[in-house]
RNA sequence: GCCCCGGUAGCUCAGAUGGAUAGAGCAUCUGCCUUCUAAGCAGAAUGUCACAGGUUCGAGUCCUGUCCGGGGUACCA
């Protein structure tokens, strides 16, 4: 589809050209409706304003042109109101397609856009303080498919987690976990005020009591050490139940430990970026065009989360990835912006960075919404939502819609109507397809790359192949996007073309040729499903 | 106040770079399993694409303003 469309382009300019007709950047794009062809362009109606012509006469003047031309797989051009170019493509095309479908086999739709480059995926980033929840799942699926997207455009991806182990919040919930072992050895205990009120620490408490003893004294650092290892070892549990992985795991303390922080901040300072007010230590935004300058060592000498995320960021980009994804909340759009600001003030380029937020996921429990908070230990955990839905629901649920929008989880809604679940239509359509060629076996017609393509002249198997034509151009699109709902949206509408050619057309029948050149087709279907699911991380299965 | 995201069918949401009659699922109604899986298919019904301007041959899509919802605007991350 691809080569054809660079074809037509090409054939457009030529024709452009001996017209003398201005050069434009013109889209060829499908019609809706099927009496306007399978391709068409607007290329006409983009000129008529320059040349002062009516756009149906360009058209016709283009088309008359391109007529002429020598052009593989169009059967014919015509011109329609207000000044369309439409192509009609050969069923043949079409039809040969299903063997280059076959032949690409799992790596059918594969792009090279990212090829020799590497690609850096930052998400979840959770800090270490309790289990993963719903929000956290967002995040985790959404970066997972979407690194997923970067290596089926050749991309070499580093899959990074990084955490904040030297701040506040580890501080309390090192004490969080203290006042809980002195409550279990009956010591005088005093729970923070902010502390983390999960059952989780008391656990994490007992734990230390029977490795360690009951001797350990106020301010011990394996109260904070062992639930950072603990939880730690629980998220990334949770997140391996969802068949997410990552490679590499960074953290604040590195930064400071390395110099790195005071180093960013010497160079700042050099140019004047770094100032002392009010007992803290500022960042001069405003300098650099911001409304607010920003405080990064704060009185109380801890320097505020703004500072190792430069580190980090300016570690990730002297790292060299060809591009840096980092996918944040919504809560980050404040900030992520100060990061950038003060990399550049040290003469980085940032463009490698590219910043993915995504909205809230508001749960909704017996019609209520479900307010979250980690401190007061009041969430639903991923691990819950996993074992009431299971991971290719919950992976699907959070990517089938835009990142750019609220996402309402109904929990009751998932688990009643998980029969309903549109993630199940499209493994249905990748089953059932199984089932066919194992019916078909049985019936001695085996799958072969030796059928008959120009069988298949059913308009729903057109109409199937048509679509299926399209993927490695989604693929490349999602590449541009990193919205990985497009690929859902495609499979559904190709699940959707299939279960209707499903209920038109019966594969394995008497006509021995047709067969197999059905089975062709929906082995070829069956590819296409196959390597979309993998990209969402969502199983394909053989039976249902 | 300022910044970000959203406002599309009763509900939840899709609408690839502006394109030719605006889509799906759920919910409602009508058909279809002695035939490869009915977790499916076919059909019916449902819309001032928040509102008002503007750009354009053409706007759900781009620009401006207004209204509504969510989030941010910390010496919390």
């Amino acid at each position: 589809m691809k080569t054809l469309k660079k074809q037509l382009t090409d054939g457009i300019q030529r024709a452009l050209e001996s017209l003398s007709y201005p050069g434009k950047d013109f889209s060829l794009a499908p019609p809706n409706n099927p009496d306007f062809g399978n391709i068409s362009s607007n290329i006409a109606l983009l000129l008529a304003n320059d040349l002062k012509t009516s756009p149906l006469e360009i058209a016709n003047a283009i088309a008359n042109e391109l007529q002429s031309a020598v052009l593989d797989h169009i059967e014919s051009i015509t011109v329609t109101p207000p000044g369309f170019i439409n192509f009609f493509i050969r069923n043949s095309f079409f039809q040969s397609s299903i063997k280059s479908i076959r032949k690409a086999g799992n790596s059918y739709g594969r792009g090279i856009v990212g090829r020799g480059k590497t690609a850096n995926v930052e998400f979840v980033s959770a800090n270490p303080t309790g289990p993963l929840t719903v929000g956290h799942g967002r995040n985790a699926v959404l970066g997972d498919s979407i690194a997923n997207i970067l290596e089926w455009n050749s991309y070499e991806v580093t899959r990074e987690y990084y955490y904040n182990d030297a701040g506040r919040q580890m501080h309390i919930l090192g004490q969080s976990v203290e006042a809980r072992y002195f409550e279990l050895c009956g010591r005088k205990s005093n729970f923070p005020e902010e502390g983390y009120q999960g059952e989780y620490i008391r656990e994490i408490a007992r734990q230390i009591l029977d490795r360690r003893g009951t001797e350990l004294g106020s301010g011990s650092h394996y109260f904070k050490d062992d639930a950072e290892k603990e939880i730690f070892s629980e998220i990334k549990n949770s997140l391996k139940r969802l068949g997410i992985h990552f490679d590499h795991f960074s953290n604040e303390k590195t930064f400071y430990e390395n110099g790195a922080i005071d180093q960013f901040i010497m160079e700042l300072k050099k140019k004047d970026l770094i100032y002392e007010k009010d007992g803290a230590t500022w960042f001069r935004a405003t300098a650099l065009g911001k409304e607010k300058d920003r405080v990064y060592i704060k009185t109380s000498g801890e320097p505020t989360y703004r500072v190792p995320d430069t580190a980090y960021h300016r570690d990730k980009l002297e790292r060299k990835f060809d591009l840096i994804v980092d996918i944040f909340g919504a809560d980050h759009a404040d900030s992520y912006p100060d990061v950038l600001l003060a990399l550049q003030a040290m003469g980085l380029d940032t463009s490698p960075i590219k910043v993915l937020l995504y909205q809230f996921v508001t749960l909704m429990r017996d019609g209520q919404k479900v307010k979250m908070s980690t401190r007061k230990a009041n969430f639903v955990t991923l691990d819950e939502l996993k074992n009431d839905l299971g991971a290719d629901v919950v992976r699907y649920f959070f990517i089938m819609r835009s990142m750019n929008t609220h996402l309402d989880f109904d929990l009751d809604l998932a688990a009643d109507q998980s029969d309903k679940n549109p993630v199940f239509y499209l493994q249905y359509a990748h089953a059932r397809i199984c089932n066919i060629i194992k019916h078909g076996k049985e019936k001695g017609i085996k799958e072969t790359s030796s059928f008959q393509d120009g069988q298949l002249t059913h308009e729903d198997e057109l109409n199937l192949i048509r679509h299926m034509v399209h993927f490695p151009e989604l693929i490349e699109t999602t590449h541009d996007t990193l919205e990985p709902q497009n690929i859902a949206n495609y499979l559904q509408e190709l699940a959707a073309r299939f279960h209707r050619f499903y209920g038109q057309c019966r594969v394995i029948t008497e006509n021995k040729e047709l067969s197999k050149a059905r089975l062709g087709l929906v082995s070829a279907v069956k590819i296409i499903l196959g390597n979309g699911l993998s990209i969402l991380g969502i199983t394909a299965p053989e039976r249902m």
